[in-house]
DNA sequence: TGCGGTGCACTTGTATACTAGTCCGCAACC
DNA sequence: GGTTGCGGACTAGTATACAAGTGCACCGCA
């Protein structure tokens, strides 16, 4: 495991990057679906104590991507196709309803914002930057959700998103995929400039249930990351 | 302060109680917003040391019940009304889209269940039992979720919840508030058990925007508990 | 009396020590 | 040889000790 905490001068709280660095290792599947965490093998790794790890940890346990077992241990969750259906329906929600709000209180400054992010996604995609797009795609549903003036949502929304989040991480990269993707964002950002909150609602929708689709290949290729039901 | 712990016999860790206690003390304005905490007073009046009440006061900071400044001090956050139109919209975006799956997927035995809380409801109305009736309110909501299928979800909203519980917790008893709150709740069941999912989503949102509305007063009545615009 | 500087008391963040409990393997006994 | 019981090596939960930093009060001086 090659997981390395950054500099921390930057702000942030030991605690604070422990949580980044482990969610990461998980989102990619570096620590995969079933594997035993130690929070003294963490601690070390990561040369801290295990304070900021059992701090880290805990977190990750509210998002449901590790479980803590008193006596016993932490584990890596394994990937629940129920989880993932929860997740995706709460992602469904709040963003459908922020979308709506958004198409409502969308400013031409907004707009352009929206604008700027697809040109950056295009330029990633004729690039197949897929890390670049992965960080665009985040920021522009972040944006969304800042211009449906409930920023929060999203941010709630990430949090229940980590089942999703490893889906997307173990996705993958088929041809046409990015481009596709790029190509549904371009249909909400013209939707909400449209000032069509239906269409945009639908466009928001149809978006989001495509990472639902890729579950059963992913299933198929490592089931030993999937609970069996 | 009264805060006190239940007995440690119930299989629930010292954090989780000591987190149950705290967010129950901030959610009934015991400990008023604005207040200063101290993890070492804290710790001391529930004879337990400071680390379950750091594990107890990080989860409160991600619920925004609490604001940890390093060095500084915690505190009970201010009541922000834009925190309170964030929570009601994640909530409003939860739940209406979780009783339109409820509908589409109510059973007999859900629908029996839903009515055995209604009628603990009118038992509890006609008593006057303000606590009991809030407990089977809760109940109901969860029930609702529950049968969507993603009861997940009503977990999410309860954890971004927490400005609008203040708010609920604040809320002086008005005579013919639980009666209109019955009502509303048997006009959610009612449209789950016809079927209609556009007027349930309807009673639901109406219904939760009702709490919205006492805002105002216990902003002239608290203003010290909210914060200045 | 007013102002400025220093030091103390208090804060959270982190590290470490200790407690209680579970699992697993080895050894002794049947 | 098989079974049972005990012990060691882990686990997470909790308590305590240490570090770094901030605000405020108090004291001395002009």
């Amino acid at each position: 495991m090659r997981i390395a905490l950054h500099d921390r001068v930057n702000g942030l709280s030991t605690g604070d990057q422990v949580y980044a660095a482990l969610r990461a290792a998980i989102v990619n599947a570096e620590l995969e679906p079933g594997r035993r965490l130690s929070e003294n093998e963490l601690a070390d790794l990561l040369g801290v104590s295990r304070t900021p790890v059992r701090e880290a940890l805990a977190r990750l346990r509210d998002e449901r991507l590790v479980a803590i077992v008193p006596q016993l241990g932490t584990f890596v969750t394994l990937i629940s196709p129920a989880a993932v259906e929860d997740a995706a329906f709460v992602r469904e929600a709040l963003e459908c309803a922020a979308i709506r709000r958004a198409v409502e209180r969308a400013t031409d400054a907004g707009l352009a914002e929206l604008q700027t992010n697809l040109a950056a996604q295009e330029r990633a995609e004729q690039q197949g930057d897929t890390d670049a797009f992965d960080t665009l795609d985040d920021a522009l549903h972040r944006l969304l959700a800042g211009l449906s003036g409930h920023e929060i949502a999203w941010t709630l929304a990430r949090r229940a998103n980590g089942h999703l989040d490893r889906i997307r991480g173990l996705s993958l990269p088929e041809p046409g995929y990015l481009g596709e993707m790029a190509a549904e964002h371009r249909e909400l950002v013209a939707a909400i400039a449209a000032g069509d909150a239906d269409r945009a609602e639908a466009a928001m929708r149809h978006h989001l249930r495509m990472v639902l689709s890729s579950v059963p290949h992913i299933q198929a290729v490592h089931p030993e990351y999937f609970e069996e039901s």
